[in-house]
DNA sequence: ATTGATTATTTACCTGGGTAACAATTGGAG
DNA sequence: CTCCAATTGTTACCCAGGTAAATAATCAAT
């Protein structure tokens, strides 16, 4: 059965889909898919610190540490140091606090237009079925990682 | 409902879990995802123009010629051109069809692996939500690009 | 207190995908 | 035939993500 190939290539397909509409969307405001993630997590969470962000997102350190810096040279993000003078938190500026409600609902009616002809019940079980892989991924690559002696 | 913005995370975050294992995989033949992609296919169909292989893989032209490229540096792939010249015909060379039960071997149970804890009902369900909402997105750009004039 | 391991971030470099602009070839309208 | 439009592929240059290795700071054990 090949389908496996016809599934992982879906999955990558739709992914880069996506990916594309949501950077057209956001075209207007000079801002990418990757900094929109950012962005809206902070919005949500408040202050975190990169390794938190890294986590939220699923992310490794070295395209997150690019991403804040870009934003941080837009002026949407400040960076403070902490006690523990490695992290480093990450805040909106009040400029992007600002502009937040305006980007979200362009990308809100971006993600409304991919998703209009798509069931509702179908969003729901898409979503139940892609977590359901996911978690099943995440904890076969934990077994993985043992022996980190050395 | 922000469980959108969820959806979409979750979708492009399955795609980078499934790449990455796939490299891995792949990693002791020298050979990386988007290559194995072309070799699958050009096993199946024979020969192909790029042209071909880009609608194919759902991937534009730059991307395709730089795989193209790599492969045949390895000595994979053959590049011979047509009555037309602007074509080029891409096909597996004696090596690589000598090769490919190898690689296949290893990919179908990197798949495998990745698929044995997820019901093979999900699998299904999972294949026709995505097939269902990749026909609606692509059916949607195609509307979007009216007016090729000028 | 000093040394050694761990943690957080950064730097450098790679693959993978996209757009824009270009060259070369082909095909069609006049 | 000529010239202009469309097609195929390439080049150059972006963004997005990954690993490996370096740096800096903290923690732990002696």
């Amino acid at each position: 059965m090949q389908n496996t190939h016809m599934l992982f290539h879906s999955v990558h397909q739709l992914s880069r889909e996506l990916s594309k509409h949501l950077n057209d969307a956001l075209e207007p405001f000079g801002l990418y898919s990757s900094q929109w993630a950012v962005l809206f997590v902070l919005k949500q969470e408040g202050t975190l610190t990169q390794k938190e962000l890294c986590e939220y997102l699923a992310v490794e350190a070295p395209p997150m540490t690019r991403t804040i810096q870009r934003l941080s040279r837009q002026g949407l993000v400040e960076q403070h140091q902490g006690a523990d003078k490695r992290k480093k938190y990450i805040m909106l500026t009040e400029k992007a606090i600002g502009k937040f409600p305006e980007w979200e609902a362009v990308v809100m009616e971006a993600n409304h237009t991919l998703l209009k002809s798509f069931g509702s019940q179908s969003q729901e079980e898409l979503q139940a079925l892609l977590t359901e892989w996911l978690g099943m991924i995440k904890q076969e690559s934990r077994g993985k990682g043992r022996g980190k002696q050395q």
